[in-house]
DNA sequence: GAATCTATTCTTAGTAC
DNA sequence: TGTACTAAGAATAGATT
């Protein structure tokens, strides 16, 4: 081959490559409904892992909740196994420590 | 150098290498008090950008507590910009729903 | 929606300052 | 405590099934 089909090669590979592989992405929106969808149950799965971890690894009690633009419905987990009562109580009480 | 100094050398960077880099850690409490908190730290900032994330990109309202094991201090983010008190409604509006 | 794949980007354990 | 470094390991965007 000559050298500049060698050069369109590497053009149409470089192309080709890109179109498979991910791109950084802005942190803002997603617009497209489905890609906001697949994106937000794929990093809702892993934060709630990392709440996991960090409540393992280092003994904190966490509690995550996550109300979802839709329907209202949310995910909760507070992995120490706090209820989700005994969480709002907790959050009660600190929030009437920094009134008085 | 014959060939026994070169294993030698090999065996030697080996250990050097594994010493000076990270392993797989296991996923339970860190005994060891100085890593558990450096771990902490490191972790929870993370865990907090990841909520800020999700929040951003999806559209979602994230209620993120940390309750430290140490002196009751917790810190907390609603990326979404609820207040604590606004969280705290949402939360028994929540569960008031259940028990109904 | 969920599962899988892959190249890329992001997180982080261990260490030292 | 916080910051910086480095390479190992984990998360994930985009595409496909």
């Amino acid at each position: 081959m000559r050298p500049i089909s060698y050069l369109m090669l590497f053009f149409v590979g470089r192309w080709f490559t890109d179109s498979m592989t991910r791109k950084k992405i802005q942190m803002k929106r997603i617009n497209n409904t489905t890609a906001r969808q697949v994106t937000f149950s794929k990093r809702r799965k892993c934060i709630f892992k990392k709440a996991l971890e960090l409540s393992t690894l280092c003994e904190a009690e966490i509690v995550l909740i996550v109300f979802r633009a839709t329907g209202k419905l949310f995910d909760y987990a507070s992995p120490r196994f706090l209820s989700l009562s005994h969480s709002s109580l907790l959050i009660e009480e600190h929030i009437s420590g920094l009134l008085e």
